[in-house]
DNA sequence: ACATTAAGTGATT
DNA sequence: AATCACTTAATGT
């Protein structure tokens, strides 16, 4: 099957040097293959989780939003990783407290939740890839947190628009004041203001819908 | 030409 | 840093 193998080159290409074949072939057979374009919501708050996601291209934004609708962004997934919040969430059908936005067109493969702990068994490469995926969300955790308590609100849209720029791989980014306001939910006026100084100090450049980011 | 949406600005809290 | 109230600029129809 042509779509099989497609999947399975991805898989590799992403994964290969992780886990075994055995494994990755049958993620093949038993994963539901899915695209999803930039700016589709792959996940909601309050969703039920029945499968772990495993980016194969793209990349996906991760967004805490309240119950009045604020947002803010917490980290991007990217290719070849994995949300092992998912993992836990899944297998105990809980809700998911966060938002997934496709932030470029991305592909993944969702694997149902019957297999994620059969898997710890049999593969102990599937073991240490989730120990390891914890790890580093925990990590872009801290990150989040550390942002969001010590950094100035100048300082952390720098960082936005460098993560930004790191995960679409260019430093035309389109958004506009509006969306970078949501993403880290303060209000447009100021981002507006802040960008507008940047530009000052030489290091963005203003486009209608469109920043570019100059000194990295 | 007109309406809509994005961005800029001064004043106030 | 947020909010308001308004202006100006860019774009779509």
């Amino acid at each position: 099957m042509k779509v099989d193998e497609k999947i399975s080159s991805l898989l590799n290409e992403q994964y290969g040097f992780i886990l075994e074949d055995a494994l990755l072939q049958e993620m093949v057979k038993v994963g539901q293959f899915r695209h999803v374009k930039a700016g589709e919501a792959l996940m909601d708050y309050n969703e039920t989780i029945t499968a772990m996601p495993m980016l194969l291209s793209g990349s996906l934004k991760i967004i805490r939003e309240d119950k009045d609708g604020n947002e803010l962004l917490l980290y991007y997934l990217e290719s070849g990783d994995t949300c092992a919040m998912s993992f836990t969430c899944c297998m105990g059908q809980k809700k998911s407290q966060i938002r997934a936005v496709a932030e470029k067109d991305s592909e993944l493969l969702l694997i149902p939740s019957e297999y994620l702990d059969k898997w710890l068994l049999e593969y102990p490469s599937w073991k240490s890839y989730v120990f390891e995926s914890y790890h580093t969300r925990l990590d872009e955790f801290l990150e989040a947190i550390d942002a969001l308590a010590f950094m100035k609100l100048d300082e952390r849209l720098l960082k936005y628009l460098r993560d930004k720029a790191m995960v679409t791989g260019s430093t035309e980014l389109q958004a506009t004041h509006q969306e970078m306001a949501y993403d880290l939910n303060t209000s447009r006026v100021v981002v507006s203001r802040l960008l507008k100084q940047m530009e000052k100090e030489g290091v963005i450049k203003m486009h209608r819908n469109k920043v570019e980011l100059i000194k990295l």
